[in-house]
DNA sequence: TTAGACAGTGAAAACGTTTTCACAAAGTTT
DNA sequence: AAACTTTGTGAAAACGTTTTCACTGTCTAA
């Protein structure tokens, strides 16, 4: 037997509409606030959520839903968003989808059972294609994964350049022959894929790419088959810190030193980039920003539904170590 | 205006009865449940969670709180605990404390609010030691983070076996002077000081320890300061994968060779482990396991409330690698 | 003084479901 | 064929809050 707010209410004295207002912010009297308070603390009373949320309509609840929480980069979000939604008095719903399409629309749904304030989104492809088809009557943000026309507000980084910073580093070291590997399920991917052909092209480069899907065993059979191909790469990009770790691994087993046979520079900075031998070279990424903008970005089209789409691009910094340099 | 079960039931001309025994499992003969059913699917309808809770007083949501999300130990205790609730039917409500006994607290009040229908719970030290104040109306698992008796249900790793292999492991590579350094924070740390303290005694070697706040920073800063000290350790044992990135940074900081002029060993397998150059010997916990094992306690304790309490201790394998030999 | 505005309060309606209850129709046992 | 069960259904109550509404005083302006 729970103790609910008519209990309060026979306790202090009052009505139960005193105590909703002692406890939400109506009107009311400092006295029986204060009174009602102390009851409150006394008996230990705790709100029902679901009844409140039925009556009053409002989640006060961010959903969260992103790709893979064993990438790293997906965790600090999810630490940046809780804190700022946090600071916000918001809640967090969250949600992980492991990049299937099927537990994406699954969440998506729940995401809407639950009535949601708003949600942080960063979709499959598959669920960024398909995204239209939905109708959600709350605030969607796209945090890490959008199109150059999305209509929704976007908190992305700039993957273009990023990429073409990579490739114009490798290249000023006096790497010709650069290989890229890229991730084949994720928007960013293939931007990134993007960037580095362009970038190539302008340095009269001829790309040489490989395309799999978002898993350390995929990549690492790609690059063990790739770096004992008669013409390897010199130098090789990796499109995320999953495919980094599988290029170390990669040119372990196939008895490669980085960077004198094989040079190396990924996105992501994770603690281990620098403790491994040679440090590697990343494009770190804005994550506790990109976490807060996106909490910012949800409460202001909160407050202001109709005001235009926004589109905030981050750019990425370039944290060159041994991995890339010519010895 | 989203649409209702009472819309639903106007369109499928039938009573709101109906559509809720065709969506549960009420009984109602096929031929409604069908008709009711391509209604569903044809309006898009989502049932309002929170009047589905209010009323049916049951929330289908297990609560997980964990110390630290920026630990890959967290992480994947998360994923595995997220993956056996949704076999299981049931939803996650994740929060992370980030080794703060104040959000601890308050994610604590917050699930009661919630009433989640049980909770997996890695608490700090704090956390633990205040727990019996508290009366949940819902089950309470423990994991990762538990004294000897406790009066819940827990699910740990056999922290002072671990220990104990890591010392004899060192020792019978011929280190004499092997330091630990543990967490202050967390009972996982203090367990692994007493199996350490234990191993050396028996082994006739003195102990020599460091505790330190689970923070990367306050443990290099401890650290280096101990790596310089005139008569500092030949092998050091680290309390967590946190501590062990520490060590390694704290080695190159003072230009110590790992493991010729330090050894190193320490808790938990990481992706990165093995990456660097030496690999380090560790303890790989069975996270996949303790994860689904939590959900598990706590579903067989919502189905039988009275049964008694459970504990259930894991070992851990010691994974030897290069930071730990004699050279 | 009187009228009007305003602050504080309680009773009761409302939120969107599930569940209880009553009942009809159909089946099953005597 | 009578007396039970069983099955399926709808009306209405119930879940625990917040919010609306009406009302009573008190304060302010004329």
């Amino acid at each position: 037997m729970t103790i609910g707010i008519k209990d309060v209410a026979r306790i202090a004295g009052v009505s139960p509409s005193s105590v909703s207002r002692a406890l939400g912010n109506g009107p009311i009297s400092d006295k029986v606030r204060e009174h009602v308070l102390k009851v409150v603390k006394e008996t230990g009373y705790r709100p029902n959520m679901a009844a409140r949320r039925l009556r009053s309509n409002r989640t006060k609840t961010i959903g969260l839903i992103v790709a893979d929480l064993g990438n790293p980069f997906f965790t600090a979000i999810t630490q940046a968003v809780e804190s700022a939604a946090y600071q916000a008095g918001m809640r967090v719903m969250f949600c992980n989808t492991g990049e299937d399409p099927e537990r994406e629309e699954m969440y998506l749904k729940f995401m809407q059972e639950e009535r949601v304030s708003g949600l942080i989104l960063a979709p499959t492809t598959h669920g960024l294609k398909s995204l239209s088809k939905w109708s959600f009557d709350f605030p969607v943000v796209l945090i890490d994964r959008a199109r150059e026309k999305e209509k929704l507000d976007v908190i992305v980084l700039d993957n273009q350049s990023a990429t073409k910073e990579l490739v114009i580093h490798l290249h000023s070291q006096g790497y010709q022959h650069i290989g890229g590997l890229f991730g084949a399920t994720s928007i960013t991917g293939e931007e990134r894929k993007n960037g580095y052909i362009d970038a190539m092209q302008s340095l009269n480069l001829k790309p040489d790419i490989r395309s799999v899907p978002a898993t350390a065993d995929a990549a690492q059979k790609a690059l063990e088959a790739w770096f004992t191909e008669p013409n390897r790469p010199e130098a090789v990009i990796l499109s995320n810190s999953l495919f980094t770790r599988s290029a170390l691994m990669a040119a372990r087993a196939t008895a490669l030193r980085i960077p004198n046979d094989i040079a190396i520079a990924g996105f992501d900075d994770e603690p281990w980039s620098s403790l491994v031998d040679p440090g590697i070279t990343v494009i770190r990424q804005p994550v506790q920003m990109m976490g807060k903008e996106a909490v910012s970005a949800l409460i202001q089209r909160l407050e202001t539904p109709d005001a235009p789409v926004r589109r905030l691009v981050l750019s990425g910094e370039c944290v060159i170590r041994g991995s890339s340099l010519k010895l």
